[in-house]
DNA sequence: GAATTAATGTTTACAGCGTAAACATAGTAC
DNA sequence: GTACTATGTTTACGCTGTAAACATTAATTC
């Protein structure tokens, strides 16, 4: 083995978003991430400052997988008009990423990151993440001012970004029979709409943006 | 000073609610928990098996305290109707108590505690807090049946969720200039909708509730 | 009421953590 | 080739959650 490694920042992060995924970013340890990379305990100090600068390129990777995998719906390249289904598809691959990225997508939204001011990258590709939103229902429909699309943004956000919650909440109230023997109804509520979850959003989003 | 507490559980409660407001969840440790309540370091155990067992604890009492902040405005204990005004008087309750009680929202929401199912007060309080949402709305507004206002519930709950949410996201993208001099839209975005907060909840929920 | 037991406290101990400091090696600039 | 800088390792420290052994008090049994 040589002493150098070559790519050591890259690989801690890349290794940092395998372990955070696995196990959640508060069971993993900066030994653990240097252990995977095959480097000394202390070699990440090399590359950042602290364990939360680290995550905070966890968080940064995650907005840009996140960009990624809704810009496979809606190209952000072009300007021209997008259906409704895609709209929906768009929110959708945002729920997919949030599920599917779970914890990563904890820490992008979590408390771990105290401050984004203090991570350039960070705070750009989480501005990067409002502003293609904002975009997409600029194609969608034709409001009458730049506030208003603003406005029509933060309730569908909220919206998607209170869904994800949601789940989660069902996962850890999962599965319990309530002492008269029957089960618990937020449960059930959550669960008939995931499966019922393009008509779901269809109306859902619709009532947001003309509301 | 006498050998037996004699109330050291709801006295370490007490403690942690205080402390983990004041610094955060992942801020506080056990050991200065049971400083604060004048025992020693291991005393904690006596009472709660794990430090996710004394959080579980913190977040009931929070479940607990915001049902009795929502409670002041619509008394649980009658069945008539109530006002459009009085729901959202109700909605902006649970804003206000998740934003003044940050830390505790986050340790009842949150990854600190990962199955409710092994705190059994923790899970009852949760699963009451849904069943007051779904009271509310049920004497607010006529709908077709149990599935529809669970759907209702969903969509309103999110909705306050992902809220809390992105405020908490204004806070870590507060107040930096963009590259081009200008300010955050999203900041600017979140802004107008705090500073308009009963015309912006008006017409959101009336919207959710209708789609 | 004394003896036994259970409940609740303290002391000690351990491995794992984030990270600071000192040292080692390798690549770069002159 | 020599100095400098970047990037690695070793060692060390105080803090953490928590297990185990021990101490004291309260409750129960006879």
């Amino acid at each position: 083995m040589k002493y150098h490694h070559g790519n050591l920042r890259s690989e801690l992060i890349r290794c940092a978003c395998t372990l955070c995924e696995e196990h959640g970013h508060d069971k993993i340890s900066l030994r653990g991430i240097a252990k995977e990379a095959n480097v000394s305990q202390t070699a990440p100090y090399r590359h950042f400052e602290t364990k939360e600068s680290l995550l905070a390129a966890v968080a940064a990777h995650g907005f840009v997988e996140m960009q990624k995998s809704i810009d496979k719906i809606i190209d952000l390249s072009k300007t021209n008009k997008i259906s409704k289904k895609m709209l929906i598809d768009a929110m959708l691959a945002y729920l997919e990423f949030a599920i599917s990225n779970n914890n990563i997508y904890e820490v992008m939204f979590g408390t771990v990151i105290k401050d984004f001011r203090n991570f350039p990258d960070l705070h750009d590709a989480a501005l990067e993440a409002y502003s293609s939103l904002k975009s997409s229902i600029k194609r969608y429909i034709k409001l009458k001012n730049d506030q208003e699309y603003d406005e029509k943004c933060v309730k569908i956000w909220a919206f998607l970004h209170g869904l994800v919650g949601l789940n989660k909440i069902e996962q850890k109230l999962e599965d319990v029979p309530t002492t008269d023997g029957s089960y618990d109804m937020p449960i059930d509520a959550l669960r008939a709409a995931k499966n019922n979850l393009v008509p779901f959003m269809n109306s859902s989003i619709d009532a947001l943006i003309k509301s």
